[in-house]
DNA sequence: TGATGAAAAGTGGTCTGACCACTCCTGTCT
DNA sequence: AGACAGGAGTGGTCAGACCACTTTTCATCA
C-alpha cells in the first residue's frame, strides 16, 4: 500500500503500522508482538527495516526484546531511554531548566487540584504518609508528589511527569532529612485544609531547601 | 574490544560509541557524521546493527538523517522524542479528557507565571493582542495562549502544549463571539496589573463560556 | 577559455539470505 | 514417570546486492 512512495522513511511508517498493531490487537504491557518475521511479511518489508523500527522502540523504552523468546510490550518504568538521553540531551543547559521548570507546572497542577477537592484531600494516603514519617522518620519526595498526581486522576499529567522526572536524572532517590520532614508535615496540613496558597508555599519552601543543598553538595 | 561478548544488545554499545566519536571529533550540532559504511569498518560491526543504533537515534530526534548526503547532528530541541511519546499514550481512549486537562495545566502555569513577572506581564505583544481585538473585532484564543507560553520562555512546555492542542480532536479554529471579547480583555487587564487570582478566573470562566457553546453545537 | 552536462563517486534506504545463540516445546528413550 | 536430545521458533548479526538521491569530477563543446 504505502510502496507507492519508496522516498520518505519508512521505518517511521512501520513505527506507525505497530502502534496499529499493538492498538487492533490489543495487546497490553508486557503482552508478546508478532516476530520479526512475521511482522516484515504482514506489512510487506524487509526484516532489516522492521528491525530498524524496534531498535527504536527499543531504546526509547516502549518495546523488549528477549533473545529466543521474542518482543514484549514493556512498562514504562524500564526506560533504557533515559540513560540515552540524559547523556545527549543534558549538554544543553537549556533543556535542563525546562525540564525542571515543567516538572514542577505538574507537581503544582496536582497540588492545587487535590487541594480544590474536598474528596482528595481527605484521602486515606496522606494520612498514611504522615505515619510513614514518624515510623521511618523519612519520606521520598518521590513518594508524595506521585500520590498527589495519581489522586488527580490524570494519568497523562502522570506519565509525562514520570518522563520528566526521569529526565531530569535528579536524584530524586534522597531521603528526606528532619528540616525537610517539618516542611512535609506543614504541606500535608494545608493540605488537608485545603488551603491552597499554604500548600503551594510549603511546596516551593521544600523545593528550595533540597535544590540549595545539592548545590552545597556540590562543591 | 566489546566484542568478547557477544551476548547482550550490540547495537547499544554501538549508540554509546557513536557519543564518544561525536565529543571526540568536536562535532557540532549540524555537523557531519561519518558515513554509514565507514561506522561498520571503525567499529567492526555490520552495517545494519550501525544503522538499528542511527535509527533509535534518528527516532529520538537526536541525529538527522538526508538520502544522498549523510547524517547530521541533529538540534535536541526538536523533542521528536515527545510525539513519539505522545502517540503511544494517546492510544488509551480514556485519556481525552485527560489531554483537555493536562492542556490547561500548562495554560494556567503560563498565566502564572507572567503575571508574576513584572516584566513579562508588560510585554508589548498583549497591548498588541488588546488592540487585534478593536480592529478585527475577534481573537483566535489559540494565538493569546501560545503568546503566554512563548512569553514563559520554557521551550518544553510549548512543545507539549502544542502536541496537546493537536490531539484535542476539536480544534480551537472558532473565532471569539462577542461576549468572549470581552473576557477576554477583562484578562488581559488582570494580566497587566499582575492580578493572578482573577487573571485565571477569567481564564476560567472563559474556557466555560467556550466548551458550554460546543456542548450546544453538537446537539 | 569557460560553461555545460554527463558520468562517477559517495551516501542513505531497503531487501534477501544466511548464520549464530538462545528459549521453549516435544517426543523419545531409559 | 523422569530425563534428555532434538527441532522449531525467535532475536542478533553480518555480508552483499540493488535502488534513489546528492555531490563531485571531468571531459566535451561552444
Amino acid at each position: 500500500m504505502q510502496n507507492s512512495k519508496p522516498t520518505s522513511k519508512m521505518f517511521l511508517d512501520i513505527v506507525g503500522e505497530l502502534r496499529s498493531i499493538i492498538r487492533e490487537e490489543g495487546i497490553e504491557t508486557g503482552g508478546k508482538l508478532p516476530s520479526e518475521r512475521e511482522l516484515a511479511e504482514r506489512l510487506q518489508a524487509g526484516r532489516s527495516t522492521i528491525r530498524e523500527a524496534l531498535r527504536s522502540l527499543e531504546l526509547l523504552g516502549l518495546i523488549e526484546t528477549r533473545r529466543g523468546e521474542g518482543t514484549f510490550l514493556a512498562d514504562f518504568r524500564k526506560h533504557q531511554l533515559v540513560e540515552v538521553l540524559a547523556a545527549f540531551i543534558m549538554q544543553h543547559p537549556d533543556s535542563v531548566s525546562d525540564v525542571q521548570e515543567t516538572r514542577s507546572i505538574h507537581e503544582k497542577a496536582a497540588i492545587i487540584t487535590v487541594c480544590q477537592d474536598t474528596e482528595l484531600r481527605r484521602l486515606p494516603v496522606w494520612d498514611s504518609l504522615l505515619a510513614k514519617i514518624d515510623v521511618d522518620g523519612e519520606i521520598l519526595r518521590e513518594d508524595l508528589v506521585r500520590e498527589m498526581i495519581v489522586a488527580t486522576g490524570n494519568r497523562l499529567s502522570l506519565k509525562i511527569w514520570f518522563l520528566l522526572k526521569q529526565y531530569s536524572k535528579v536524584p530524586f532517590e534522597e531521603m528526606t532529612k528532619s528540616d525537610e520532614n517539618e516542611i512535609v508535615k506543614r504541606l500535608l496540613n494545608y493540605l488537608s485544609e485545603g488551603d491552597v496558597i499554604s500548600t503551594l508555599a510549603a511546596y516551593s519552601e521544600w523545593i528550595e531547601l533540597v535544590e540549595s543543598e545539592r548545590g552545597e553538595r556540590r562543591k
